[in-house]
DNA sequence: TGTACATCAGTGAACGCGCGTTCACTGATGTAC
DNA sequence: TGTACATCAGTGAACGCGCGTTCACTGATGTAC
């Protein structure tokens, strides 16, 4: 799989100091989904990632960086995590609608598999809670956004070049509605503790895209 | 519009006390969707609300009980609130389908309003912040989803009868996008701070409804 | 190869402020007779 | 109609605990000569 892989090999370069400053971001990660961040106390951080409180301080001058750290790390790796899976589809299909169902295919997978491990999105929470941290926490919410949202779209755009859309939808929209299926169906399933609902809610958008470009 | 109107006539039967404390659960939403439920204190509260803290204990045993108040009402209002629009859109049609249809507009409408004046949905804060409350705050939502998922479910099934889907896709399903896609788009119209696409949202959830049922 | 110094990655103890909570008290309104 | 009492809807001051943050110090590792 993907994500743990490219971990693996990431923790084997990391020295001393990183490997604990990243064992605090998992930490601190799971708890936030959990309770939120103003929530999570340090001390609580402390006793799981087995530091004390000054070598928390070492690493990170104050809260706030402990936040913005936690978004930096999920932005670089979310990112990359999609343009490998999208990428993946891509060279097994010439079609850009195929190679695009098969990615959504994947992501369906993918998600599934995160969801039962550690349910949650770091964008619903801090967006939700942005209020608390200053703005560079906020921006990288907006950019990690706009990225994603824009590499979408060209691709619906691609797909739409060769196959006519048959349903009078905006490109934008249909991009969109692929993150808000995903930001949503992740809610849902955290509420109803179905960690399969989130895959099915990706295949459910799978099905609409195909009837869109190829008709029901 | 419903929730106004509802609003103001409730609180024309309100007691001192109770539009006391329903004032205060109107400023401690706000700064909930805001900062997170942990963040916000209850000196700001009392500042927003213009009460004593002992004015709040006597209407709250603890800050428990306040997170347990907000969303009762929000579950409440909400569920009246979303049966009102489709029962409207009942009234003016006879098929499900095209009912369904109208009351999606509806509710697009409302969603927009909504989410101009204060963007966020409670369901999503809390569920995400859902360790710091006793298991009643859970189930409250837990049940508020059931309900609503429920009635989407029983909709669409009607719609079936008359019109035989065209797309493959589990109704549960396409009634649980319904919801992914609303909790979904209020977090992307929150992060790029565009009310409007949440609108959109609803109404691309729409376009596909008439897809699967009417082709595309 | 050994020594001197710098940086890394922390430790341990203390501090002070804000937070949720409690408690004794009170004026205004409602009810019984 | 007036009085006695109860309930409603609060006030004001105090408390103590947990939280984020600071500060002086330290052993281990890396680097220069």
């Amino acid at each position: 799989m993907v994500q743990s892989s490219t971990r693996e090999s990431l923790v084997q370069r990391l020295s001393r100091g990183e490997q604990t400053r990243d064992r605090v971001l998992d930490v601190t990660e799971a708890a936030v989904l959990d309770k939120g961040f103003a929530a999570t106390s340090i001390d609580e951080i402390l006793f799981e990632a087995g530091i004390t409180k000054s070598g928390f301080f070492y690493h990170f001058r104050d809260k706030n960086d402990l936040a913005l750290a936690l978004i930096e790390r999920f932005r670089t790796r979310n990112l990359s995590i999609f343009e490998d899976v999208f990428e993946r589809a891509d060279e097994l299909n010439e079609d850009p609608l195929h190679a695009f169902l098969v990615g959504l295919k994947l992501l369906a997978e993918l998600m599934a598999q995160v969801q039962s491990e550690r349910p949650g999105c770091l964008v619903a929470t801090f967006v939700y809670q942005d209020q608390q941290f200053d703005s560079r926490v906020r921006n990288h919410l907006v950019e990690m956004s706009e990225i994603w949202r824009g590499q979408l779209r060209v691709r619906l755009e691609r797909i739409a070049a060769v196959h006519p859309p048959r349903v009078d939808i905006d490109l934008q929209d249909l991009a969109d509605m692929l993150t808000a299926i995903i930001d949503g169906g992740i809610i849902l399933s955290k509420t109803m503790r179905e960690p399969a609902l989130l895959a099915r809610q990706v295949l459910a958008y799978r099905s609409f895209v195909r009837a869109v470009f190829l008709g029901a």
